[in-house]
DNA sequence: TTGACAGTTGAATATGTGTTCAATTATAAT
DNA sequence: ATTATAATTGAACACATATTCAACTGTCAA
């Protein structure tokens, strides 16, 4: 691993992992007084991890419009229930869905509106590029 | 590997790798009728997945304002070039980000107004749960 | 044309992650 | 009590991926 210290800079109170010097020191400046804190975009990358898979993303496709019991979501994404339901546990410990049990069963539901909205913006992004292709 | 074919339900056409039974078979008819198609759902999973890294995260935090050359991107997050050149490719090749040559430089910018929404909603997403923590 | 620097690239490595499998828990029905 | 079923869990495996390293390209200046 190779250390590089911009000794001519003023962000080098710590060791730098950059390995060259800062060319537009202006906006570096201004950018550094704006950027959220690390935590803050870690636990956001996070929060697109939990939607960055496949099944992960059918699952808030079918709980879009309500509730639904593992047995249910496995058939309609064709997949075992073991495979969904830890799938089902990564988006709850991540607060994406919420859980009710009922008897033998468990019913999943989507956890509150940012995920819609998340959603929604998403599928438009989508939708929009494949229309730009086949223009 | 273990298939196992649900002959009393509709959707048995091909290989169920489900291994359980329909259990409330009018949510399952009408969620069928909604859900997004496979290639959509696949692609809405890699947009989110170019978000899910941290890297990723910060290159998007600092471009939020404006167009930003390799270097300062390097020094404000404090990675090797390298590593953010890698990084800025997938970006771009997600078409997140667009680029500018300018001489030596390279000027690299947000592409458009989805990732700036979305990335709003999650750090709202974000700081609301953490004030909810403090309370 | 030579050297310096911004940026890119491909291969290698280390780490992370999704599904499977087998076992287990919890609930309901006989 | 026993059986059946919904759901969960942990370990193992296979696959994906982020960073490093070294080599490279393209541009500018001397």
């Amino acid at each position: 691993m190779k250390y590089h210290c911009n000794k001519g800079d003023k962000y080098c109170e710590t060791i730098q992992k950059c390995d060259c010097e800062i060319i537009h020191q202006d906006v570096v400046d201004k950018v550094k007084k704006r950027i959220l804190d690390e935590e803050t975009l870690l636990l956001m990358a996070d929060f697109y991890k939990a939607l960055s898979d496949s099944t992960r993303m059918k699952i808030i496709d079918v709980l879009y419009e309500g509730e639904m019991c593992v047995c249910d979501i496995s058939v309609l994404i064709n997949m075992t229930k073991s495979a969904i339901s830890h799938q089902l546990k990564y988006l709850k410990d991540m607060n994406l869905i919420k859980s009710r049990k009922q008897g033998k069963e468990v019913f999943y539901s989507l956890a509150d509106r940012h995920i819609v909205e998340v959603f929604e913006i998403s599928k438009e992004h989508i939708l929009e590029a494949k229309n730009e292709k086949n223009c």
